[in-house]
Parts: structure tokens; sequence; C-alpha cells
DNA sequence: AGATTAATATACCGATCAGTATATTCAGAA
DNA sequence: TTCTGAATATACTGATCGGTATATTAATCT
């Protein structure tokens, strides 16, 4: 990696979590600086302005929870192991999630519902995208016969909502034990369509 | 209403929507002078501080909320009508809620998670609040004989956070269907689990 | 009406905001 | 080793932030 890319890379390593903590208008330069080490004339010269940082910094947090979750897809075949494994991530990670802050889709998507037109149209393609891979896995389950048929279209909003809000819920009550229940929720309904 | 009452009152009316939609750092004593037509000397005289119109705000909000879902709870007797009921509050309003900037709960509870510490709490009893409401009515249809026995606490955090993550999802893709879908599958799960 | 007090407006504070022009430092090429 | 351009740091800008001391206005009581 160049110098330059470098760090970019750094700076939105470290202002990856502050942004989701913190959010686009409660995230400032000086926070980022503190961060990095860098000064502000150093971020400047990796970034045109602070819309770009923070919007480059939801891509980082999505672009890593994409990778996390497809890396546990790719070690099943069937659809609705599949659809475990992705829930299964939850179980596992949520302190991690917590840690930085919660879902970064939730956050933005709340964030970004005034002004931030970048940022908005940013987290649409994450919920879209997200919704859409939800959504091919039940169809390819349902197509071999491995689950029963169902919309799948309306069951990945049903889990997406019902996961967003609970960690919402979980992470503003300190109680993580309802985001674990939900997900059982889920799963027990995923197993009830297992062929 | 004595006169300082009421001028209290105007503030709170224009703050709140604001700060629903712009968060707590995203909105500025201007934007309520601007909304009000007041300055900030009568601002400050009427509150202590930008974090006491926030707070009063968000209670303002809540208040609101859980009036309107209350007027209808009234109407019906029976737990199942009492829960249907509920639900029918968001299939009607969805729309003048998102005008408002969305559910204040879901905003104040993300918006909160790093900060404003007396925010943050009032948002936890909040949702402690709404989900004790729930739970009350399942429990005392269970004691009815209205409903199936069920885990009322684990039903009412299913309920709360599918209509927190539906709400996000519905008003973030500009797609309310989202939202009445969701509810339409909390409905017929509560008419299933009816006697 | 005149006096008193409450409510609101004005004008200011220091701090900090995002952003920028310029100076300095650093790494790699010759 | 010296030169050169890229990367980073410094020092500044005007604007705006939340907050406040003081002046003015409005309402109430005698």
């Amino acid at each position: 990696m160049i110098r330059s890319k470098k760090t970019r890379q750094l700076i939105l390593t470290k202002a990856a979590p502050i942004f989701n903590k913190k959010g686009y208008t409660g995230t400032h330069l000086s926070d980022l600086t503190n961060a990095t080490g860098l000064t502000k004339g150093s971020i400047y010269g990796n970034f045109e302005n602070k819309d770009e940082v923070a919007l480059e910094a939801f891509k980082y947090n999505y672009r890593q929870l994409i990778n996390d979750i497809n890396n546990r897809l790719q070690t099943v075949e069937r659809a609705d192991q599949k659809l475990l494994a992705f829930l299964q991530y939850y179980k596992d990670e949520y302190r991690a999630i917590f840690k930085k802050g919660g879902c970064a889709v939730l956050n933005t998507a709340i964030d970004s519902d005034d002004g931030n037109k970048l940022l908005r149209k940013e987290v649409r393609r994450a919920i879209n995208n997200w919704k859409k891979k939800l959504e091919t896995i039940l169809d390819e389950g349902i197509g071999n016969n491995e689950i029963k048929k169902i919309e799948s279209d309306k069951f990945a909003n049903e889990i997406i909502a019902l996961i967003e809000g609970s960690i919402m819920m979980a992470k503003t009550l300190n109680k993580p034990q309802i985001l674990i229940d939900n997900i059982n929720k889920i799963e027990s309904k995923i197993k009830q369509l297992t062929i």
C-alpha cells in the first residue's frame, strides 16, 4: 500500500467507530485528529471534506459487516444452514458490535434521516443489498426444496426489522438477552420452514 | 395557563419535532429561535440549558405517543382487542409519525447512545414503561382466559423490536408497506393466540 | 395611573466549528 | 547525497456554537 493509501486507511479505521457512536454532526474533526494522531491538514489532504470521511467510514463499517457474514455463509451449503449461520453471527458478535457503537446500518439510517443526502443514499443501498442477499438465500432454498414456500421478500423484511429493533433495545437497555431471544424466535421459525 | 408556562409549552411543541428529526447535537439554539420566533434570551429564561429543552422535548413526544395509544386502548375491553388496537395505531398514524421524524423512542435511543446521560435515562424509562404496558395487557389477557399462555415478557420484546425495526426500514427506504406487512404478521400471531 | 416584577430581547462572551493557504518534513529517484 | 514532489503540519479564517449579563418591554397589583 502506498503511503497515502495507508494514511487514508488509518483515518477510516479510526473514524469508522467514532462516526458510528457519535453520528455525523456529533463527530468533529478534532475527534478524528485526536484518534489518528494526525492533523487537520493531513485529513484534508486525504479527503475532500468531512462528508467524504463520514461516507467512506460508513462504507468501511458496512463492508466489514458483509465480509464477516459472507465468511460464515461460505462454510455451509443449504439455505436453512446459511440463514442460521447468519443469525449465529449476531449471537457470537453482539459484544463486538455493541462496542463499536451498534449496528452501523441502523445508526446511520437514523442519523441521516435529516440532511446528509449521500449518507442517506448509501444506507439505502446497504439495506437493499442486505435484503436482497436474504431473499436470494430464501429463493434458492425454495428452489432446491430445502425450505417451504414462503414470501421471501416479506420474510427478509421481518428478519432485518426484528434484528435491528432488537439491537436498539438490547443496547439501550443493556440487556443483550433481548437480542438473543428474538434471534431464537427467528431460528425456530426457520427450522419450522426447513424441509 | 400563566404566561411563562405558555411560552415554555410553545417552545416544546416547536422543539419536539426538530430534536426528533435532527437529534441533540444536530439541533442548535438557532433552530429553536427560528421555529418559535423567540430569542435565545427567552428560551434560556424558560429552560436552564439546551439539555433541558431536549429532555423535555423528548418527554413531550413520548407523552403524546402514550396518550394517543391509551385513547385507543380505552375503547376496547379484551386483551387481544387492546393489542390489535395498539397495532392499528401504527397503521393509521404512520404518515404522521414519519412526518414528525419517526419514532421518538427509536431516534432518541440511537441519538443518546453516546454522551447525553439524562436523555439516555429517560429513553430507557420510556422503553421499559412501554414494555410493561404490553406485558400487563398480555398477562391480564392470560388471566382472563382471553389469550393462550405465552411468555409475555418475550412477546412484548418481540413486538417492540419488530415495530421499531420496521419503522426504521419503512422510513429509510420510503416504503411504508414494510411496516404494514410486519404489523400484519404480529396481528395474525395475536389472532392465533386468541381463545 | 404608577410602581413592581416577570418575561423577553439585545448584544455580547470565549470556545470551537469546518475549512484552507502556506510552511515544513519525508520518502524515493537520480 | 541532493533534488523533487508528495504527504503532513502549522497557523490562520470567518462563521457559528452554547451560554450569559444587561437592557427593554409587558403584565399585574395597588
